[in-house]
RNA sequence: GGGGAGAUACCAAAGCGGUCAAACGGGGCAGACUGUAAAUCUGUUGGCUAUGCCUUCGGAGGUUCGAAUCCUUCUCUCCCCA
């Protein structure tokens, strides 16, 4: 696809967006040396074997590893299986749960045919590294181990600001950079690519190869994406993500409640907008030319296409602007049963029916929404909790702005 | 191996015999204002058809009319010394 560009018109594509090359130079010269041998980098990625479901950071990785499978060059996808069993001591970590042998190939198996939406699979190859670090035995471990220095391990930011608040660090942690390292001199990797937070792991892969006569792998680091929060990075277990997965109103709507400052990253880092537009819009939108709002539905929509398509990305949008803006019901309500067995005398406590429609944990907690104004019925505000509701089918129940659904009795 | 400190709700952190379902803050949720943005303001944040009842303060026992608070023991963590 690309491959007709000169390498420095490659460096500058495979440049956008990226927070940091280790190095440019080597970059350079490793795709040099892909064109006149002709022969495909080899750039790698590592993954968690956890319950996938990729979300646009993730993407962010993804869609760069895309550009070089364009270029023609191979992607080899690392499940971490056997790494797993540490944990990326990256940012906070709790110690994780044992995953079972099938689970992990259940996951994998997700894993592949989500990453499918972005990279080509002609190019991927995806490996476990259990099938060389299960089969380390304790001497080649301390071999490895002896590679690496301990200050050098806790120079790294997690483990420094673990050490400097009291917060344990375990031993076995500390073998997780020489492990992801490893994995690179197994696989004689050209490139690492990751986000930002993995920038200690990857260069612990450049020092491993080097101890092993081979040409360190270059590092390829991504910004990590800010979630929908406008604080925290993107990740499922915050819950602060896009995935890419999810049904076009939902990416639109959830696109559409980031704040406005992280308009102009996700535009460079989530979309394929050039970046001289997107300087345009920039200095639009701060000369007052262009209203936020319209810019983050050109985002929004532009997000939705590469997922879905530019159909469902404008009808994503007129349903919001129905929604949100002439502040009616959505059509496609999602419908909730409610077994006529719940209901006595065609009744049912409010309180239960929201529980019941999935909206609150608890009864008590849906009092509280009730009581907080929150609550609509058939779009009428209900604040008395203990109300008996005497239901018909096809009615609307609304919790909060955003929850709605079409109450169905069975 | 020796000495010291600690474990409290989503996080962080007070409370050190009754007024504790547990302060303050962060986060979350709801409302107001908006552009379902941010900021701000208000309320709320264990459960239960509920002006009351039930279960929570690392685990298990005990003292007491009464325990997050006192005692015993177990588990885990941090710090200092070796």
């Amino acid at each position: 696809m690309h491959a007709e560009l000169s390498i420095d018109e490659q460096v500058d594509l495979i440049g956008r967006g990226t927070a940091e090359i280790i190095s440019k130079e080597e970059l350079l010269r490793k795709l040099e040396m892909a064109r006149e041998q002709a022969r495909p980098l080899r750039v790698k990625l590592g993954l968690d074997p956890t319950a996938p479901d990729i979300h646009l950071g993730l993407a962010v990785v993804l869609r760069k590893l895309r550009q070089f499978q364009d270029l023609g060059h191979q992607v080899i996808v690392i499940i971490g299986d056997f790494t797993a069993m540490i944990g990326d001591p990256t940012g906070t970590s709790k110690t994780r749960p044992q995953l079972s042998e099938e689970q992990i190939g259940l996951n994998a198996k997700t894993y592949e045919e989500q990453y499918c939406k972005i990279l080509d699979p002609s190019k991927t190859s995806t490996v476990f590294n259990s099938e060389w670090l299960g089969k380390m035995c304790f001497s080649d471990v301390i071999n490895l181990t002896a590679k690496t220095t301990v200050a050098r391990v806790l120079e790294r930011d997690d483990f420094a600001d673990r050490f400097d608040r009291r917060v344990p660090i375990s031993l076995h942690e500390m073998l997780y950079p020489v492990c992801q390292g490893y994995d690179s001199v197994h696989l004689e990797a050209d490139i690492e690519m990751g986000g930002t937070d993995q920038k200690f792991n990857i260069l612990a892969g450049r020092d491993l190869q080097r101890a092993h006569g081979q040409q360190p792998q270059v590092a390829l680091l991504m910004p990590l994406l800010v979630g929908l929060d406008g604080s925290e990075k993107m990740s499922k277990s915050l819950g602060n993500y896009v995935g890419i997965y999810e049904p076009p109103n939902e990416m639109y709507a959830k696109l559409m409640s980031i704040p406005d400052e992280l308009m102009s990253t996700y535009f460079k880092l989530a979309t394929d907008v050039p970046l001289d537009e997107i300087r345009k819009l920039e200095v639009k939108l701060a000369d007052g030319d262009l209203h936020p709002k319209t810019v983050k539905q050109r985002l929004a929509r532009e997000i939705v296409s590469i997922y879905h398509d530019q159909t469902a990305a404008a009808s994503a949008e007129a349903k919001f602007d129905k929604v949100h803006r002439d502040r009616q019901l959505p059509e496609d309500l999602p419908d909730v049963h409610i077994p006529s067995t719940t209901l006595a005398d065609g009744k049912i406590w409010l309180a239960h029916l929201i529980t019941h429609a999935g909206f609150a944990d608890s009864t008590s907690e849906a009092r509280r929404l009730v009581q907080q104004g929150g609550v609509r019925l058939d779009n009428e505000r209900i604040t008395d909790s203990s109300l008996e509701i005497d239901l018909s089918s096809g009615s609307v129940l609304q919790v909060g702005k955003r929850r709605f659904a079409r109450l169905i009795i069975q």
